[in-house]
RNA sequence: GCCGAAGUGGUGAAAUUGGCAGACGCGCUGGACUCAAAAUCCAGUGGUAGCGAUACCGUGCGGGUUCAAGUCCCGCCUUCGGCACCA
């Protein structure tokens, strides 16, 4: 067969028939496939992409057979760093690039032969996408989702620019090797954080790996407890946010992040010297590292003290690295006693440790630190009361006192959208000097992204400098102002392009509401387990806040999702062009072409473990298909019936054919790729074994032939459209319906179980279904080896497995 | 460091979720066809011992639960993903 010659031939076929387009009036039938869309990075397809792509088209291709009016559009995710950075080095300009790429990852996705709906194609730094980003932006500020607040930033004070985090390396900046450190600015952050709970409450009822709802359930990071007011001496009042309030009559200090404005206020004239040197330390140090309970903790006492609002103690304060200003109130009480780190720190700073809870009961080993519950002592008031008593009745009585509240706590932070860069969606804001910040009216969206900037770094980003762009009249007082100089995360624009997929071409809106609340939920998202917690929690975020201002009816954008592995390098590390290890997919789709490749991807490997590429067995793909092939031709010059009746033979041969297609069924919808194409195997051994048989049931042969070709279709489309025609089928396989399941031709009379003495394999019996446990006894005494094994001992337990296993405890 | 995974023959991997470990392949060995090779087909293939029936061992390491553990529990080791400005 001429791979290349029906490759493209179908390929024109299904263009020309818009196989792959979506018929919006079969939407109650939809299944809206959706596999994450790549960053143009380069211009060719990677392993990567295929791994992605290829089997989730064939799950598609299964879906439609299935009867379902299927929705896979692809797009890219166009904006990002490494357009920018490309285009420092080369001087080709990040549109250039990226569109250039994207020409040609295009070009070679059709070639790929996967039904991809071109018609709802999405590229996000185009004009007519990023304006409804900025749509978006201006709706959640809006809703007071938006806001802006100082943030640190990753500063390299000579090339006098903000960094990302992948530019610091060992904290210094990868251009200049300066020494990276943090920086405040007035940053853009979303309040996600104000759905906190409802993003964590709404992971119980999704069908996604447990491992990722269990990262995101981490990552949000709900804790309970109390937020309790401190004094200082001062009369400055701060917070800590604690979950151990029971502990609260034990603390000897009190920690502020160094970040802590009033670190810099109360710090007294002697501890000056050393406070600020170490906060220009902190400024250099990762949050990674600040946070590793490896580390040793250090702090330096600011000479100023605090009372503690249970008992009027005064404790000294702190500023030390550990405490993040970003997470909580930025404070923490610190209590020796029943804390390792507190521990560490109390010690090596000679602090006072005093105990205030010991064991519930004696021989509980309670030796300090005791960080689990107990009972509390030294606790005037509250001594005897259990810890978890105790945390409810010391905020009570902080609450009355006026100086602590209830509270829940979560890790998760708002997000960070600013960016102080060229390539990405502007943010629509004006600053004018009289009206403060101001959006840009809706109708002037896009705020266009200018070509002629300069990208060379020089302390000022590339929009900053553009006086053409930066000069704009206030909206509302119509005085000169000033843009907003910052482009939106990508992220951003991630974070709602399903929902422009279903109306894309739409002028007016972003989406149509009554569009995407039937073509919404996503019933499958296929894409990389290292999207866990940030792009797919923005996207559960940005739909629940479209979902309260009333554009879409659904509370979850993704279903059910699935993780494919990754392909890694033949060395087993992960492909990269610095280590030499890239396998490029080129050179396979034009030696076996690439229904092979992808049928080799699905075979290989497991899917959502990945591993590394090795491409021994590529070739038993390839005569796997030349075995169906030749088979094929065999059928089609295939006598009449000789043999009409349905013997032994074609019993078995029914049972191969409906045991295949109950088992690839069942891989299918597990995304178990691998297995599947093993019982495709399987059933082609078993169509050989019946091919080499004298007398033959023609119809019968002939049907269960037809049967491999339907469950192959989806893994290998244009081979089997291929073979369909050539066994005399009308076009398009792919419109015909999935094999379905005759469990009548898998009943069997007869089973073989294993036989166990004492849990002990001994042998294998076939035995009649639905025996009971006497007539089984009998068989078992009866059968040679097993009665000679059983002569003489008494029987004191059978277990029985049905169908499986019986095992005789002697 | 923290959060989350993974570890099974020479090799890619399976194992209906506690019930015959290694399905289906690759590789290897032997055979058929051939002057020969390739291709194709047939048989065998976890390890050790044995002519053999068979016996013992075997799912990263060490313990445990159970009639039964790759699967559950406890403690380690190694590798991988994420850690909020790579996407």
């Amino acid at each position: 067969m001429d791979v290349k010659k029906i490759e493209k031939k179908w390929q024109t076929i299904w263009e020309k028939d818009k196989i792959a387009n979506f018929n919006p009036k079969n939407s109650d039938k939809k299944y809206y496939c959706l596999e994450m869309f790549s960053y143009p990075s380069g211009s060719k397809l990677h392993l990567g992409h295929w791994y992605n792509y290829g089997p989730t088209d064939s799950f598609v291709r299964y879906k439609k057979m299935k009867g379902f009016e299927v929705f896979q559009p692809m797009g890219f995710d166009a904006f990002g760093l490494p357009a920018e950075n490309y285009a420092i080095k080369t001087g080709i300009h990040p549109k250039d690039s990226t569109l250039q790429n994207i020409a040609n990852m295009e070009q070679t996705l059709r070639e790929m032969g996967a039904m991809f709906d071109w018609n709802s194609e999405i590229i996000t730094c185009n004009e007519d996408y990023y304006k409804w980003t900025q749509w978006l932006f201006l709706k959640l500020y809006e809703k007071g989702l938006a806001y802006r607040k100082e943030a640190p930033v990753n500063w390299c004070p000579d090339c006098k620019t903000v960094l990302a985090n992948e530019q610091v390396v060992n904290g210094e900046c990868e251009r200049c090797g300066a020494t990276v450190i943090k920086k405040d600015l007035t940053q853009w952050f979303f309040k996600i954080t104000e759905y906190a709970e409802e993003l964590l409450q709404g992971l119980d009822g999704l069908d996604w790996p447990e491992k990722t709802k269990l990262m995101q359930k981490n990552w949000i990071g709900k804790s309970t407890g109390g937020e309790i007011t401190f004094t200082a001496e001062s009369g400055d009042k701060f917070k800590v946010f604690t979950t151990r309030a029971d502990t609260l009559f034990g603390v000897s200090y009190v920690v502020l992040a160094p970040e802590h404005p009033l670190v810099a206020k109360l710090t007294s004239p002697e501890q000056k010297k050393a406070v600020d040197a170490y906060v220009f330390e902190t400024s250099k140090t990762k949050e990674i590292d600040r946070l590793s309970t490896a580390k040793e903790k250090t702090g330096v006492y600011i000479g100023h003290d605090a009372i503690n609002p249970i008992n009027g103690k005064k404790v000294p304060i702190f500023a030390a690295d550990y405490v993040l200003y970003s997470y909580g109130t930025g404070a923490v009480m610190g209590v020796p006693s029943h804390d390792e780190r507190d521990f560490a720190f109390a010690k090596k700073y000679g602090l006072p440790i005093q105990r205030v809870i010991k064991g519930s009961s004696p021989d509980v080993n309670d030796e300090l630190p005791f960080v689990n519950d107990g009972v509390l002592v030294n606790s005037p008031g509250f001594d005897g009361l259990t810890s978890e008593e105790a945390r409810k009745l010391i905020i009570n009585k902080l609450v009355s006192l006026g100086c602590g509240e209830h509270k829940t706590n979560y890790r998760l932070r708002d997000w960070l959208v600013s960016r102080q860069r060229y390539w990405g969606a502007p943010i629509p804001m004006i600053h004018c000097d009289k009206c403060g910040t101001v959006p840009v009216p809706y109708s002037d969206l896009p705020v266009k992204l200018p070509y002629d900037v300069e990208f060379k770094p020089d302390g000022k980003s590339p929009l900053a400098k553009h006086e053409g762009f930066m000069n704009v009249k206030c909206p509302v007082c119509g005085a000169p102002a000033r843009r907003d100089p910052d482009t939106l995360d990508t992220f951003v624009c991630s974070s709602w392009y399903f929902l422009r997929y279903p109306d894309s071409k739409n002028s007016k809106e972003p989406f149509n509401t009554e569009i995407i609340n039937k073509m919404l939920p996503v019933d499958k998202y296929v894409g990389g387990a290292e999207h866990a917690c940030m792009h797919l929690l923005y996207s559960r975020f940005v739909t629940k806040a479209l979902r309260d201002m009333g554009y879409l009816n659904f509370d979850e954008p993704f279903k059910s999702l699935i993780h494919q592995g990754t392909i890694l390098g033949p060395d087993g590390f992960k492909m990269s062009k610095s280590k030499g290890n890239v396998v490029a997919p080129d050179p396979y789709v034009n030696e076996y072409g690439s229904d092979v490749l992808r049928l080799y991807l699905m075979f290989g490997f497991s899917y959502v473990e990945g591993g590394p590429w090795s491409e021994d067995g590529i070739k038993a793909i390839v005569k796997f298909l030349d075995r169906i092939e030749r088979l094929a031709n065999k059928i089609v010059a295939l006598d009449k019936n000789k043999k009409e009746q349905i013997g032994k033979d074609e019993k078995d041969l029914l049972y191969a054919v409906n045991y295949a297609i109950k088992n690839v069924d069942r891989d299918m919808e597990n995304f178990s790729f691998n297995t599947a194409v093993a019982r495709l195997m399987e059933l082609l051994n078993n169509l050989t074994k019946y091919d080499g048989l004298e007398v033959k049931n023609t119809s019968v042969y002939k049907d269960s032939f037809s049967k491999l070709i339907l469950l192959l279709a989806p893994f290998a489309p244009h081979f089997s459209e291929e073979i369909w025609e050539m066994l005399g089928n009308k076009y398009s396989i792919f419109n015909k319906p999935y094999p379905v399941c005759d469990e009548s031709a898998l009943v069997r009379d007869e089973v073989e179980v294993a036989v166990q003495i004492n849990s002990k394999m001994k042998t294998k019996i076939v035995i009649a279904n639905g025996l009971n446990e006497e007539q089984i006894k009998e068989i078992l005494f009866a059968d040679e080896k097993i009665g000679k094994e059983l002569e003489g001992k008494q029987i004191k337990k059978l277990i029985i497995v049905p169908k499986r296993l019986i095992n005789v405890i002697v």
